[in-house]
Parts: C-alpha cells; structure tokens; sequence
DNA sequence: CAGTATATACGTTCAAGCATGTATGTATAG
DNA sequence: CTATACATACATGCTTGAACGTATATACTG
C-alpha cells in the first residue's frame, strides 16, 4: 500500500481535502489537529504533509477548491448586452441562499468561515483575501446595476455605492443570521421573498439616492 | 507585593480581563495563551487561574462584562407606552452602528466575536448563548413592531416574524460588511441612511407584507 | 488595642501531554 | 533504476494545570 499512481494520488488528495472539510467543520480550524484529518482521511499525516505544507496550506486549498459560488455572478447579469440585468441577479442571489442550504459542502464552507475560524496569524491572509473577494463582487455588483439604471430597471439617481454596500450586506447577514440559528428562518423557502425584499428597497427607497447626507 | 486588598484584587482582575481583550484581538482567542494574556497584563499565570478557571473562564468573562449593547433595545422601544416606538428603534440602531465605530472596546468585541473566535469545543456554548441573546433581540423587536403597528407607523398587513428576520439580518450584515473591510464603508456617517433604508423597507416592501409565499 | 491565626492574592516551579516538523524507511510506478 | 507516494519514528517546543511557596490583609481572640 504505498505508491499509488498519479490517479490515486489525486484520489488521495481529495480524501485529504475531505476529511479537512469535516474535521475543521467539527473542531474548529485552529483546534483541529493534522492528526484529526489524517484519521479522518484514513491515511497518515505524512501522506498529509506529502501534499500540502502544513495546515495552513491544507486550509487554503480546501478553501480555494470550492470557490465560494460570489463569483459567479459575473457570468451574465454583469453583461451589458444581457436585458434583464436585475432579473439575473435576482436569480442568482435566490440561488446563492438556497444553494447555502441544499449543498451540505457548501454550507459547510459557510459555517467554517463564519464559525469555525479565527482570522489571526496564519489565516489573516485569508481575511485579506476575503476582502479581495469582497471587492470584487462589489465591482461586478456596481457593474450590474449600471446596466439595471441604463435599463430603466433602477432609478437613475441610484447611489450605486451606497446600493452596493446595502446589498451585500443583506446577504452576508441573511447568512450569518441562518447558520446562527437555522430553526427560526426556512432560508429555502424564504429566499425569494427575502431577495424581494432587497430588490424592492434598491428600486424605491429615497435614501438609496444620491445626496443625502449629514 | 502579595496579597493585595480587596479593591487592589479587583482592580487585579479587570486588568486581566483588559489584557484578554487586546490579546484576543491581536492573536485571536484560541491562539492567545495564558502566558501571552498574563504578560500583557503584568502579572503572571498564577493571578489568571486565581481569579479563573481556565482560559475559557477569561473569555465568558471578558463577554460578560462588556454586555453587548443588543439588550438595551428593550428599554424604550418596546415600552407600549412610548408614542414613537419606530423613532426610538431608529435611535437605537443608529446608535449601536457608531458605538460599534467610536467605542474602540466596543469594536474590539465585534471583531473578536466575528473574526477571532472558533465556536467549537469549549467556545460552543457561546454559540448557544448567542443565539437565546439573539432569540430575546428579537422578541424586544417584534414587540416594538407591534407597538409600532398599533400606533399606525408601520403597516398593519406587515408579517411580523418576516420583519424581524429581515432587519436583525441588516444590523449582523452591516457590522459583518464593515468589520471585514472598513476603509470602504464610512460606518459612522452612513448609519442613519442605512438604517432609515432598513425602516423605509419595513414601510413599503410589499414582501414584507403577510401572505406572499410559493 | 495588641497579638495571633488564617484565608487571600498572588508568584514560581514542575510534570505531562500534544502538535508540529523533519528525518528516515519503503515499496512500487514509470 | 529512480523518483514518487506515502508510513513510521523521533526530536522539539509550547501550553496547560496543579503543586508549592509566601507575604500580607483581615478576622478573631484575649
């Protein structure tokens, strides 16, 4: 049992990313041990320590396998030549929220960020890369409602920065509020409804408009 | 230099505990070590586990003593009495957003509690407790919303279990938002604007309203 | 009020357990 | 035959918890 192919290797490395994902779900990532995984995995930690770095490496690459989904968003309600730029992004933030309870590998990932992780010494890079992350999505938020004003979809005195901002916090709330407490909101069901309700703010509310202050 | 008075032994373990709030901060709760805790507050081990049990003991302490200002949502809001109730809730949250920017403690407890804790193992009771402190938040709201409802300044079709989802999800969202990335988000000005964006929601949304499933 | 006893408020020391990283062994795929 | 894909063994450092020491505040006693 030693020199597997470069298949199973593969295969391996998977395994190891696995067992991670349960093991720092379960124990935390700081608290959980090489060791931990490694049984988990049901191989040594020197199959471990084969693959990756450390646990730190071990973290980041379970992190940068299932890309957290933000990215996505990209793909078509940022086009400008899509015509319901809003309607994309409806879509796509009521798939965000469902997927968070459908995808147990998913909302995992969600309980290990919000939960299950300390963003100090070797993951502060992480945090950093979050706010990257974070960025990003705001970039292509602003570039989605650009389109949505240029098509009469939202006022044309939008503070897109403002409206920026206000949406994404909505979603990481509506997150953090459900893995807080799952039992007191059906985030499945009450995903359309819930992403409504934002739409419906963007569209009407005076205080998303630009200029007004002090 | 031993056996000080009484006021001395407090004062002793306020100190620890202002030691424990910056090491928490600067190297996260599980990675901070006693001795790291007791260094920065000049003194040793043996004053921590005096005054404590353990490590986790310091941290349910540092938790406790710095009540996070949630509660004080109840003392007039929810008062039925108070003529304006939704004016009262907006001073609240408005508050609790710049506390959270001016109060550099305060700060510090937000971004421990979201950014330098692992609810795992010991810690998970804190997760238990956070959400019955959430739960309660949330009955403080519903029945300001229902006050607010009786006095005609909120919609009397308004889906109160919906609304209290809705805006306890705003506030984690926000401070979540800004927490990760401060430098794009001017907290302190945009308070108002946010949370009058939150309130105008809670007037308008037709989502919001009872009654809008499937 | 003086003297004594005792609990208090720490500082210091010590044994023990882990987790980590590395070094080394090893069998097989290529 | 050699590099690969692991398993095993070992050395190191750090942290914890508890034991132990100790000097003083405070309570008690006469």
């Amino acid at each position: 049992m030693v020199r597997r192919t470069k298949a199973e290797a593969l295969q391996t490395r998977a395994l190891i990313l696995d067992a991670a994902e349960q093991v720092f779900h379960r124990k935390g990532v700081l608290s959980a041990s090489l060791k931990d995984i490694a049984s988990e995995a049901g191989v040594t930690r020197g199959a471990i320590y084969w693959h990756f770095k450390n646990k730190h490496d071990v973290f980041m690459a379970m992190v940068d396998r299932s890309r957290l989904p933000f990215d996505n968003l990209s793909e078509r309600a940022e086009d400008a030549s899509e015509p319901d730029p809003l309607g994309r992004l409806r879509e796509f933030m009521v798939y965000l929220l469902q997927q968070a309870v459908r995808d147990s590998s998913q909302r995992r990932l969600f309980e290990i960020m919000f939960q299950k992780c300390e963003f100090s010494g070797d993951n502060l890079d992480l945090l950093v890369r979050q706010r990257e992350v974070c960025r990003e999505a705001s970039g292509r938020l602003a570039r989605t409602f650009r389109n949505a004003m240029d098509r009469g979809q939202l006022p044309d005195t939008l503070d897109i920065s403002k409206a920026v901002t206000w949406l994404h916090s909505q979603l990481t709330g509506v997150i953090m509020f459900w893995l807080l407490d799952p039992e007191v909101l059906d985030l499945e069901h009450a995903a359309a409804d819930f992403v409504d309700t934002c739409l419906f703010a963007l569209r009407s509310s005076p205080s998303l408009r630009a200029g007004a202050d002090a």
